[in-house]
DNA sequence: TGGTCTCTCCACCTTTTGGCTGATATGGCC
DNA sequence: GGCCATATCAGCCAAAAGGTGGAGAGACCA
């Protein structure tokens, strides 16, 4: 039986390091490279074809993982990435999963749900951490509550301190569509205001 | 020569792991234990009295860094503990500083950076990631941006979403009172909307 | 005593935001 | 094909926020 090939994605050094000790320990699983960002992670992609890519969503400067993922699983669908971040932020498990990834783990995670999390994603598999899961069924609940991608992203740069206008400019649409947006945001979020908005998200999304 | 014993204190196994690996590399320092919560981190150093703890701020439920680095340097001021987290908010830097840190690296520091930070530690030096030392040295170059108290309470109530006019009941005083107030803090954050405002706040004066 | 800081308040004006009622286009689903 | 969710856009109006340029009172300090 062949290793289950894994790429590592992380703007971290430290974390990076930490993967591959942990990886190491296992038999059937082999890190066969690692980058630091996400165009870094794309040439990675092309060179060592990875079974599975753990990748980081924040990553500093460039490229975004959300933005990383998206043109991973278009250039090759087969490829599982495996979402591997700190924090529970509503608003990037959506866009995650709706990016195409795999499975959801935050980096409190123990070791064997890591594992699990590789070879469960080869298979087919969507592997995530108690507590994204739990907030995913918590708004399965709710639906009304629950934000599309776009308003999502929307609402990711709202946080930033956006004015509507440079919202507009920042997703290629109109300032009417940028209302339109908050307004239906506002609502979901049940607050009334922009600053509201944003003291909510930080706070409840763990955006930062 | 001894090698220079260091505990890592992370509740994410795969940083511990890292920093484990990392350091491993190094002849003269050697990870003598771990701990996940201050409470572990207060045990361990009883145990293996290291000579450096590597210490992350944020750590899920109980303790938090802060306080078990004041608990630490109480109880052994010769260990040098060195913060080792994420993110670079002014007030982390300053409370963990003024609880007796000796050095604050960025999860994203060079290996390099840390190993010299762990043996700087055990001379006495004070070492920290290049963006953690330019915000202080800045701080301290622009007294300017410090928030009178008035100011600093107004903001507060912002980061809740709150209206002017709503600030202004809160706090007993006029509308245009709040907007005097509001255009300082505007101005000492280097800021022009009150969207800005609450996401720097947040952000950066670590308000949730 | 004079200067500086802080906190308070006002008026006027412009810009931004929010609330409302629409509309069109697209794609998925039954 | 019809239904629904999503994303896009418009116009209008009221409310809120921001910019400018003041001004007075009290505290503190040199």
């Amino acid at each position: 039986m062949t290793a289950i090939s894994v790429l590592l994605v992380d703007d971290h050094t430290v974390v990076r390091s930490g993967l591959k000790a942990l990886l190491g320990t296992q038999a059937d699983i082999a890190v066969v490279g690692e980058a630091s960002s996400g165009e870094e992670a794309l040439e990675a992609a092309q060179v060592h074809s990875p079974a599975v890519v753990l990748m980081d969503l924040a990553m500093g400067d460039g490229m975004d993982g959300i933005e990383a993922i998206k043109q991973l699983r278009q250039r090759n669908p087969k490829q599982a990435v495996i979402v591997f971040t700190t924090y529970d932020s509503d608003a990037d498990i959506v866009r995650a999963v709706d990016a195409g990834a795999m499975g959801y783990l935050l980096k409190d995670a123990a070791p064997e749900e890591i594992f699990a999390a590789v070879r469960g994603a080869v298979q087919g598999k969507s592997v995530m951490s108690a507590p994204v899961a739990s907030r995913l069924f918590q708004q399965l609940r709710n639906p009304d509550e629950i934000l599309t991608p776009r308003e999502a992203e929307l609402l990711s740069l709202l946080t930033q301190g956006l004015s509507n206008r440079d919202l507009g400019k920042r997703l290629f649409i109109s300032e009417a569509t940028v209302k339109t947006h908050l307004a239906h945001i506002y609502a979901k979020l049940g607050v009334e205001t922009r600053a509201a908005a944003i003291a909510t998200a930080i706070r409840r999304e763990g955006m930062r």
